[in-house]
This record gives C-alpha cells, structure tokens and sequence, in this order.
DNA sequence: CTGTTAGCGCATTCAT
DNA sequence: ATGAATGCGCTAACAG
C-alpha cells in the first residue's frame, strides 16, 4: 500500500486528525496517554509524515532547489566544484541536493525520477551526458538545465578544450627540449582523456607513445612508468593527463634514480592541491570557474527561464615549476 | 506579499486554474495563443510553481531528506565526508541536502530554519555546535540529529580524541628522540586545537613551545616555522595540529637547509591524501568513518525515532613514515 | 485536552 | 481547447 496518513493513524488510535498532528509537532495540548497510543499507532504502521503537505499547510516558504549530479571520482576537482556550488547556491537560499552518481546509466535514472517528481527548480550535470530526448522533456517542463565538464552541444555547459590541453602538454615539453615523450592517459573510454590523447598525438614528435592506464591514481602512474622506462629507454618527456599519474611517474623516476626534470622532464595536467609544493609542472584547470559558472546561470535560469545562456570554454593554463626545465 | 499562484496567473491571463496548470507542464492541448498569453503573466508575476503543492498534487513519492551543515573549510577532510555522505544517502534514496555554513552563527539560523520549516527528516552536524535549547526543539519535533567531528555529549556524535592526538604528537617525538620540542596549531577558538594542544603540553617535554597560527594553510606553517627556527633554534621536533601545517614546516626546514629528521623531525595530522607521497609523519584520522556513521545513524533515526544511538570515539592512529627517525 | 473544519497551491478528472 | 470541481496530506484556527 501507500504511505499511511494521519487520517489511518488517527483512525487506529481512535483519535482525531488534530491530535495525531498535535503529537507529531510536539505540542503540549496532549494527554501522555492519548499520546502514547497516537505514538504507537504511527510505529505500528511505519508513519512518517509527508514533507510537501506539511510544507504546504504551514505556507513554509517556496525555496528553490536545485540538484547536482556529481559522480565523485576522487580527484580535489569535484571538491572544488562541491565546495563553490554549496557557497553560491547557500548564500542564494537555494537547496542544494548532491545526488551521488557511479555511472552514466545511474544519472539517466536520476534525470527521469527528477521529471517524473518534478521536485527541483534546477538541474547541474557534472561530467554527465544527456540525450536530446531527455533534454527536451526538461524544456517542455521549463526546468533549467546545466553542465559542467560536459563535452556536448546539447546544453548549456562550461568546460576546457581538451584536445587543446593534450597539445598545451606536448608542446610544454618539446619547447623545453623533450624530444621523446610518452603521454599517460587514464580510460580512453572517457572522452575527456581521448580528447587529451587527440590533441597530444597532434602536437607530438614522430615516435611518442601514449599509455592508457584503468586508474588515474599515483599507483597506476608509477607502474606504467616503468613500463616505460624499460621500454622506451630514450624517453626524457613523461606528460599525464592528470596530476595523480604525474605524482606517480615522479616517484618511478626517483626511486630509480633518474634525475628530475635533467634526465627527464615531468607535466600533469589539472594542478591539484600540493601540486605547488611538489613542485610539478602542470597543466591547470580552473576549477573554481566551473562551480561557480553553473551556479551562476542555473540561479539566473530560474528566475528567468527564457534566458539561454551560451557554453562557455575557459582557457587552460600551463603551470611552470620544477619538473620541466626552462623553456 | 506572498508570491503568487495559478490563481493570479489565471486571473491576469483571463483563463482557468487547469489551464496555467497545463501550460506549466507543457502539456499541447493548449492554443498558442493563451499559452503566450499565460506565459506573459507568470514572466510579469515573477510566477514560480510551488514545489510542495506540486508534489502533493502529483502523489510523487515523499523521498527523506537529510541537511548536512557543512563548514567547508579548505582540508580534504570534508570533501571524503561529504562523498561518503551523498554515497551512502543516495543509495538509500535519501536526498542529502548541503548547506554551507561559515560558522556557528549560520548554522545556528539554519537550524533554526529547519526547526521552522520543517523540511527536512535529519540533520547531520559537521564541525558544529548545537545549545540544549535547539536540541530539545528537534527532539519535540522528532527531527533526528546526529553529529560528526562534534565536541558536546548532548547530542550523538562520532569523533576522535583531540587530546588524545596532542599526546601522540608529543610522545611519538620524544620516542624518537626529539627533546626541544614546538607544536603548531590553528586558532585557539576552535575546540579541536585547544584539545590537541592541551593533550601536547600534557605529554611534552619540558621547555616546549606551542605557537597559534590564524589559518592552517601551508603558507602559515612556513613563516611560523621561520620564526620559530630563530626563536628557538635548539628545536629538533616540530608537531602540527594539521598535515597542511606540516607541509609549510616542511618547505621552510628545506629551504634553510635544515635536514629532516636527521636535525629536526616533522609531524602532521590527518593524514590527508599525497601525505604518503610526501613522506610525511602524522595521526591518522579515519575519515571515512565520520561520514559512514553519520549516514548510517540518521538512516536509522528516520526509521526508527526512539533510537538512542552512543555517540563513538574512534581510534587516532600514528603512520609513521620518512620525516621522523625510527622509534 | 480534543475533534471539526477550512484551506495551503497545484494536478487532474470530468464536463463543456 | 478550456473551465469547474475535487482531493493530495497536513496545519491551524475554531469550537467544545
């Protein structure tokens, strides 16, 4: 069955409705034995008390809420956008509602439970995808969606060229003398990383080599690099398509022996927290824009939903420090 | 006043209630031209539908709904609550809403909020405080409330013994030789410092040093390093009260040439991620655990109301790595 | 102390 | 294509 009412608990405990709201809001104006048997009734039948009615009733106030859908990789990047998202959205009286989700097919399940409910105002993608048929139900029912770290056209997003970010890592190293590089990628079923390995492959000497890795921690970075140094023993350019690899790759190398950035010059892409301190070249993404901008126009779409904000690239910006030598 | 309703827009537009209601939705049995019409009057009202009433109407599911008051401080600390948090809520079909709170003024108005609203079915504290008087608020309201990172016993909370920390940071350096000790820690008004520091003078050797820093980035950790290395120049132990720290201690202890451990060792806490890359000594905080407690003891409270959940004290742990000598 | 009643704002029949 | 009426589950007067 559905959800039991007060109607059904009232009616169990023999009392009216009045009493079984009165002792769900706490008030005083209850006899402890009524309320006693008003409280039984409600743990008898597993009784909670629907939200929207109540909100209703009491002409609590109508806050916006707006839903993220974060798949929470481990990497700093989706803290960044979490923290700016949270601070923005707070400060607007918006809800915000994080929605943890592992995989593509789980956001789909998500994207249809938030239309069928309609409960939420607003709607940020992170990293996700979305069919035009599932955008389109979203505009017939003039529920604003955005993205962020999303690859296609289809919605508003803000995100960095990544082919660009793949040439941006090759290019860094060959400008400063690396002539035989390997570029360490994570999946290549990820779009983002294929996009990285494009750009790379465009921009590099004849006879680099790419490496895909499962994982993108230090573990996996430090592993294939020494593949890497047995195989390609002229390798003097290592680029990773994320600063974790980077940190591995790094480790490889010393616990070889091999001289960092003489023997070999490092870069990683993102410019995680410490990145700073370990002192390695990077390739860096604006995280804080991201959060920041899709807060920003989901705010404004909700309150003027026939706005339609335009995608944004924000530049990547290359990090010099102590892995690379000068250029 | 009080934002409008299908009832204005009806009024202005000069149609029916089921009409604004089916332009709302986008439904096509509607002519262009009312449609138009209806959609000019929500743009002129500033029309928002209201989500209570939506759901209420529609007999959508009464999905619970969790707070969580979230100080987002800069450590990676909150970020593994936070994924924890929306993991294990997400997968129980419980909306985990994120409010970002400064400090204990705003989550105190936010828990006010919520008293008022009633909108949400638990409140998960983080690194906040909470008066008797509110928690006696939630529990006339039945709202559960649990706590983490939290100093108080009147409410259920999972924590680590603070004090307990500052006399592992004391005694692991004195067990590994460093008798002129310093600790490091952030600012006092916060429980968290003053416990570890009151657990360190407790357990260090006599002669030692405790310094304030106003944050706890590494920046901070260096220059107070700085000072504290000609102020004090026979130190040979320094402790911080956060790994951050430690890292700034680290960078300055490098860049005056100061080897460690040999003639100063270094220890942390937290154990935040890249601290093993870094080689870093420091007291582990599980993390993990915070959230999965959390999550699990409100999931059971909203089933379960007369649940009295003990608060939990889990285990600090020292990691030792390469910026101490061995015991 | 307790029950009756009237909305809260909207979706949804059912008529027209 | 459109409007009138009904009810979602609950709170808040209002009576008693």
């Amino acid at each position: 069955m559905s959800s039991p009412t007060i109607y059904d608990i009232a009616a169990r405990a023999g009392v009216g409705i009045a009493t079984v709201s009165r002792v769900i809001n706490g008030s005083r104006r209850v006899s402890d034995k009524t309320r006693k048997s008003v409280q039984k009734a409600m743990g008898e039948l597993d009784f909670r008390p629907n939200n929207a009615a109540r909100r209703l009733a009491a002409g609590a106030p109508n806050r916006a809420r707006v839903v993220a859908l974060m798949p929470f990789f481990t990497t700093s990047f989706y803290f960044t956008v979490c923290k700016t998202l949270s601070q923005k959205l707070s400060s607007e009286n918006t809800d915000l509602v994080l929605v943890d989700v592992k995989n593509q097919e789980e956001a789909d399940r998500h994207l249809d439970r938030l239309l069928a409910e309609r409960s939420c105002e607003g709607v940020i993608l992170c990293s996700m995808d979305i069919n035009e048929e599932r955008r389109d139900q979203y505009d017939i029912l003039n529920i604003p969606l955005v993205a962020l770290d999303h690859q296609t056209e289809i919605i508003p997003h803000i995100r960095v060229d990544n082919v660009e970010g793949g040439r941006l890592l090759s290019r860094a190293l060959s400008d400063r003398g690396a002539d035989k590089q390997a570029l360490i990628i994570g999946t290549r079923s990820s779009v983002v990383f294929r996009d990285r390995e494009a750009g790379f492959c465009e921009a590099c000497p004849e006879g680099s080599r790419v490496i895909e890795t499962e994982l993108t921690d230090h573990a996996s970075g430090a592993e294939v690099t020494k593949q890497l140094l047995e195989s390609f023993p002229e390798l003097n350019g290592i680029a990773c398509a994320g600063d974790q690899l980077a940190v591995g790759a790094l480790q490889e190398l010393r616990r070889q022996g091999v001289s960092v950035p003489d023997q070999v010059q490092v870069i990683g892409f993102d410019d995680q927290p410490l990145m700073d301190v370990l002192g390695l070249t990077t390739v860096r993404q604006p995280m804080e824009k991201f959060g920041d901008w899709a807060a920003d126009r989901i705010l404004e779409l909700i309150k003027n939903p026939t706005e339609r904000p335009e995608s944004l690239v924000v530049p990547l910006e290359l990090i010099d420090r102590a892995t690379t030598k000068t250029a």
